[in-house]
DNA sequence: TCTACTGTTGAACATTTGTTCAATTATGGT
DNA sequence: ACCATAATTGAACAAATGTTCAACAGTAGA
């Protein structure tokens, strides 16, 4: 008789980690309908009674997989900013290009940001993991947005408003492209992007 | 003993109009979770079978709700920028100013949103609704931008991706101050905006 | 090897959900 | 005044939900 142990053990932080993913991939396919405490156990290939073991309610589950989803999504463009390592110009491309590619503009993400945003409401965790992250995201922007200044025959501006109308156009696009693909092809958006820096470097925004 | 009828009748025209209105407000006060057909019902102040004799299903109302929401907050800035009347700038900032206005500018029109976007994905009869009407907001634009450059003095432009990109800029902006109204005010929003116009009119964007 | 600890299980429970349908009743036409 | 039509009701149903908890079992330390 192979003794093969039903479960095995783990610690919470690791279980955690495992519970998170596994909500994040069962929002990414089915959306809030893939948001049950069964189908999440299932695809973790845990029981079902582990969940609020380990959190106190699904609330808190899905709150941490938003802060996992929001950090990990900033961290992946940044990243690839830092590899760039040109001009401040050629590293707001590439964070862009980031933004533009495929591991961002993707239907399963708006599939759960859509669940995040109607938590946000009711769950303080995810307002606030909210509130930080976008925040992050825009110092990213503002701090680009500063480097590109601090070049010789480029105007100031308003560095707040910059990036708070950057950061809402690269959400607008991506909010579109997610609800239908067929309005505009992602190097489009780029390219809508891109022409919103050049004239905002060139003076022509009175910001 | 006065007679007092249980209930009056309705033409299904009629009736299946109160039951839209009373779905969207249900959904501008609690989002997703007023969308169950009791709380919809009490507030229409109809029985729970009304529902499902008026329409096949729950989510047939609530495409309908969808095709009215959507409807009508276009027609209401479209409104606005016609009883302007002025020049062509004018009257696109007279669709700014309505747009940041409270009537569109309000956190209860992305609660009813949300549970929009979710629903776009499975239902086809909403996804059809947000194509139709989201190219009619576009096209809107379009035509506004492009009577913008029939002056003297003002470059031409790809019109269709400046219609897309303010487009774009105009709902991440919505959106993120639904989100956190924190971020920036109203009148920051439209100024942006207004200085995207400006620098698009001055020949500033490769577009 | 034994023991204590605790991660893990899954049946059970109370709610809530959308839909169905037979009975009821308001209402316009005759 | 009556009837036929169909709008309206609300109890009933099956399915799905989040949470609880007593029992189970793997695992590390003695």
């Amino acid at each position: 008789m192979t003794d093969t142990p039903k479960f095995r053990r783990q610690i919470p932080e690791e279980r955690k980690k495992e519970m998170v993913e596994a909500t994040l991939r069962c929002l990414g396919q089915k959306g809030s309908e893939g948001l049950s405490v069964r189908n999440i156990s299932a695809e973790a290939g845990i029981s079902i009674g582990l969940i609020n073991h380990h959190y106190p309610s699904k609330d808190d589950l899905v709150a941490a997989a938003y802060e996992k989803l929001a950090t990990d999504l900033l961290h992946y463009v940044v990243q690839l900013v830092e590899q760039s390592g040109g001009t401040p110009r050629e590293r707001m491309s590439a964070f862009f290009r980031g933004y533009f590619s495929s591991e961002i503009l993707d239907q399963k993400i708006l599939r759960v940001w859509v669940v995040f945003w109607n938590m946000s409401e009711k769950s303080e965790k995810v307002r606030q993991s909210h509130d930080r992250t976008y925040a992050g995201f825009r110092a990213q922007l503002e701090q680009m947005l500063c480097d590109l200044v601090n070049h010789p025959g480029i105007p100031d501006f308003n560095h707040r408003l910059a990036a708070i109308g950057l950061s809402a156009m690269l959400d607008g696009l991506w909010l579109e492209w997610c609800l239908n693909p067929a309005t505009f092809a992602p190097e489009e958006g780029l390219r809508i992007c891109e022409a919103w820096v050049d004239g905002l470097v060139s003076g022509a925004f009175d910001l």
